[in-house]
DNA sequence: ATAGAAATAGTAATTATTACTGATTCAGGA
DNA sequence: TCCTGAATCAGTAATAATTACTATTTCTAT
């Protein structure tokens, strides 16, 4: 409940979400800040990449390793088979649609994580050439 | 590619997913057949599961903790925020809806995971109550 | 400027899952 | 039915992902 406070780490953290489309896990989080702020923790990264998806800044993708995304509009996520990347996906009415799914069974609706598996563009045109 | 045996151990896991609604994690397979079967291993479990997954008799969820499904059929998952309990939605047209959304993107589509969060009915009513 | 709460780095611990090994069990042929 | 070999198993060790802990640092409101 109590307010929270700025730091740089977190900050750091959120934009380095914003500057990627990679949907990137805690370690790649990690990872990507490590060079510059060698003194950055990786439980550092966890907690407030846990924060920030608490406060409703980025969204969790719980794959089977968990993924996060600056970008909280409603969309889903792609995952290709072969090469791994994750894709966002539009979806047209996206809440709309899980609102009234819940509603029929008599559940009230906060959020959906849609997640599509299949082979990208990339990866389908390397399936082709061979 | 070879033929996969029989197993007693894979046959009663499987059915101990038929026999129940709670989209188990292998943890909770393992509790479940464990006093009946005090020789049955926890990575037997987990082993069997991830081959029935491999050759689609089950269905695995990724949420952070893995749960599996014995019904194959297209329907996605509500996990509900308060009691954590894991519940089917019927989803008509699911599979074909993905196929268009991944094949607008230029992606070829395999599988979808639905995973709902909100309030079940019973916590909703719990709550109502107070 | 400073005091107190919140956050941090670094590390240890926990949890979920997979890998390894020697013993067991299934399936097909003698 | 009895062998034989490969698949599977139990039990345990190892790895990977995540969280917890603690002494120190950093915000922010006075």
């Amino acid at each position: 409940m109590e307010a929270r406070r700025y730091s740089r780490q977190r900050e750091l953290i959120y934009q380095c979400l914003c500057s990627t489309k990679e949907h990137p896990t805690a370690e790649m989080v990690y990872a990507t800040l490590k060079p510059d702020n060698p003194k950055l923790s990786l439980g550092t990264v966890y907690r407030n990449l846990n924060q920030l998806a608490e406060m409703g800044t980025i969204v969790r993708m719980p794959f089977p390793v968990e993924r996060y995304d600056a970008d909280t509009s409603s969309h889903g996520h792609f995952c290709c088979d072969e090469c791994g990347r994750v894709y966002d996906l539009t979806i047209p009415n996206a809440d709309d649609q899980a609102r009234a799914l819940c509603a029929e069974a008599g559940f009230s609706f906060r959020q959906e994580n849609r997640l599509f598996y299949g082979l990208c563009a990339d990866c389908l045109c390397r399936k082709d050439v061979v």
